[in-house]
DNA sequence: ATAGTAATTGACTGATTAGTCATGAATAGC
DNA sequence: GCTATTCATGACTAATCAGTCAATTACTAT
């Protein structure tokens, strides 16, 4: 009963990930989250509380998508343990010719510029850097970087960083073939 | 002539370092700037220009002393390369001890946070990274891991990003281990 | 001492911030 | 068709934002 939601949540929270992307937290005005969502703050508030509430469950939600389909693919066994570190890092090289690339990772973005602020937006990136950590270590475990998850782990978030700031695909493919090489 | 200045300019440009490492650019108001300088905006804006003027020349103190001295020691012959990476890989480790460290790296908070809207915080970015990179280079380049520089340059700022979430010495002491072991 | 100059200050601006709320619109059950 | 309930809207608030400026202070050179 009632009025119908004119909105689907999830796709409300995909554009949510986007002006959090582009523009961080701090840096996102309602002005750009009604652009990006076509919602007004009423509904945004009723739907999803506050602006820090927003933001935790676009973080969630890229936590469950983007995440956790990386981490999938990392524990997919019809693939060897070095197609799934390659596949991870080309995700890498990838990102440098995306604009969403481009704006970065949305667990890196908010490690640097939420975690230390929020402890519940800290729980979620801590929980989820691990998952991720946890996936590649599955991956390299019968390779002969079975001791070196953390290395390509920090790798991954490193070069999530230097897209930031406009690294370019050359650079990025060097980057994963010296992955590679440690296999 | 005239009545002279009361602060020195590299103090007040420490102090915004720390300011904007603790609150990123956005997150940074007057307020806190002005209680951090112990100047007042008049001041400020007469020394130092506009907001994004003090957060670049911030932004520039840091890469001349913190990435400075990080090069500088990188270059250092008076130690093997193994030991200057693992300095370099010790200065991560201490991160994690410090409320400074805590607070990152501001060259990676910058590339995170910034990078994307300014050019010039990009070019001084991109400037200090690669700076950074040819100095890891420099010190692997009679070791093992010569053709690894770019691996090990992203564990930095990887390492970087996780010691902002709260990663644990333990987790950054692996990491190094893990680096040295590529020498 | 006086004049000239530069630094400091705090009050001020208009714009923008996150967040609220009364009103009206759209539905379902009766 | 009426009522109850939920949703959507836009106007509203108080606070804060970056940035400006006239008045005052503290110095140097003459």
């Amino acid at each position: 009963m009632g009025r119908p939601r004119e909105f689907d949540n999830d796709k409300v929270l995909e554009a949510l990930q986007d002006v959090f992307l582009e523009h961080g937290y701090e840096g996102a005005s309602y002005a750009d989250i009604m652009d990006a969502t076509g919602l007004k703050k009423g509904s945004l508030y009723a739907a999803f509380g506050n602006k820090r509430s927003l933001y935790l469950k676009a973080l969630a939600q890229y936590d469950q998508g983007d995440v956790g389909a990386g981490v999938a693919m990392l524990r997919n066994e019809q693939l060897t343990g070095a197609e799934r570190i390659a596949a991870l890092m080309q995700s890498l090289v990838d990102a440098a010719e995306t604009k969403r690339g481009r704006w970065g990772c949305l667990l890196c973005n908010a490690a640097v510029d939420q975690a230390p602020f929020d402890k519940p937006t800290e729980d979620l990136i801590v929980a989820s850097m691990g998952r991720l950590k946890d996936a590649i270590a599955f991956a390299v475990k019968e390779t002969r970087a079975a001791g070196q998850a953390e290395l390509i782990w920090m790798t991954y978030f490193g070069g999530r960083v230097i897209v930031k700031s406009g690294a370019s695909k050359t650079t990025l493919k060097a980057i994963k073939q010296q992955v590679l090489d440690l296999l």
